[in-house]
DNA sequence: CAAATACGGTACAGCTCGGATCGTAATCCT
DNA sequence: AGGATTACGATCCGAGCTGTACCGTATTTG
């Protein structure tokens, strides 16, 4: 993932890595993650689950910010479609539905703690370059897509919509707020109204 | 603050605690906190740079989470008038500025350290109604008296409003993106249009 | 076979937290 | 004044975690 990983399949000089245990590693993290949080995960805990060794955990990634960083974003549930979308308005709302249920409490813990390090300024940018941007810039092109189609009010400030949109959901998790049933429909609704009621 | 102070200034039986310890304990918290970020504050600088010993400051807070939350709750810098507004839209948007220069940043922080050890779950709930409730609260205050004074939809979804203006300012601290100047006017107008056009 | 690398296991230093103790200082009550 | 009670600074201690280093062994290339 991040250390010096064997470049090719075909070109090890010695004994190749066990990509096996580098899944075992990244999947016992994300599940201790949700489990008991970011300060409670521990390498000894990871590879114990894992069941491999610490070093070998440190063979793959150069810290505990690393190694979650990289779980996190290789989490194959949290991935999202690149294909461009006929019904931006509607991805639109069922993707900051998905982003409320398995994001949204890893975002900020994992960014509070990173930010909370000093030290760890790398892994952070890190962390925003893997898992944050894509996702913001996906609710942009959503955002963008039905502005093309024109059905977004032209003059609409995209960055600052998608701030709010994604916001809501972290505000909630600072709150300890549960997200109450068709938000995600409701905040679309702020930004961009629902399809003019019949302009012709 | 948190732990068995003396209940009232007049009866106490044994030596009285030092207040300006307590400020001075407080204070560098917060310098800290801002200096190097939660992760970064020990216990041991904190109580260097306040001039006492470690075991003054665990005799007014529980543990790490309370004394950093009990600073915070404490920064005079971060006082808002409680007086109802004649002008809530445009105190809205100052107050919005305000939490984006001097908050945003802790908030994250400190919830996200706090959400992410499970076992400082009563620091997180201390934290929230000391900082994060009161906050929300006022926003919200400031929305309905806009309501209230007819200027403002009567159908707004008024706590999803609030969740939405103070988490853009979350989302710039996670995406590590600087707020434009003049984000918080355009971010209340998403929400609040100006004064409409005249309707009288 | 030799070289190179990964693996599990163990040990280590360094840091922090939180608790405990000790002698001393300050204050209230009698 | 004297005793009880509490705060204070200083120091020590145990536990936990991180990140590094080393061992003997296993697996692959050449």
């Amino acid at each position: 993932m991040t250390l010096p990983a064997p470049p090719g399949p075909g070109r090890a000089p010695g004994r190749p890595r066990d990509e096996r245990a580098t899944r075992a590693i990244t999947d016992a993290a994300l599940r201790q993650l949700a489990a008991v949080g970011y300060g409670r995960v521990s390498m000894e805990s990871v590879a114990g689950e894992a069941g491999v060794a610490r070093a070998t955990i440190y063979r793959r990634f150069r810290d505990k910010a690393d190694l979650i960083t990289a779980a996190i974003a290789s989490n194959p549930g949290g991935q999202f479609p690149e294909t461009p979308s006929t019904n931006p308005r509607g991805d639109l709302i069922d993707f900051l539905e998905l982003f409320d249920e398995r994001f949204g409490e890893a975002c900020i813990e994992v960014i509070g703690t990173l930010l909370g390090s000093r030290e760890e300024r790398a892994a952070l940018e890190l962390h925003r370059h893997r898992v944050v941007h894509p996702r913001t810039a996906h609710l942009r092109s959503l955002l963008e897509a039905g502005r093309a189609q024109g059905r977004l009010r032209a003059d609409l400030d995209v960055d600052l919509a998608v701030e709010m949109l994604a916001g809501s959901v972290l505000a909630r998790r600072v709150g300890g707020v549960p997200s109450a049933p068709g938000w995600a429909r409701r905040a679309v609704a702020m930004v961009w109204p629902e399809d003019p009621p019949d302009r012709g």
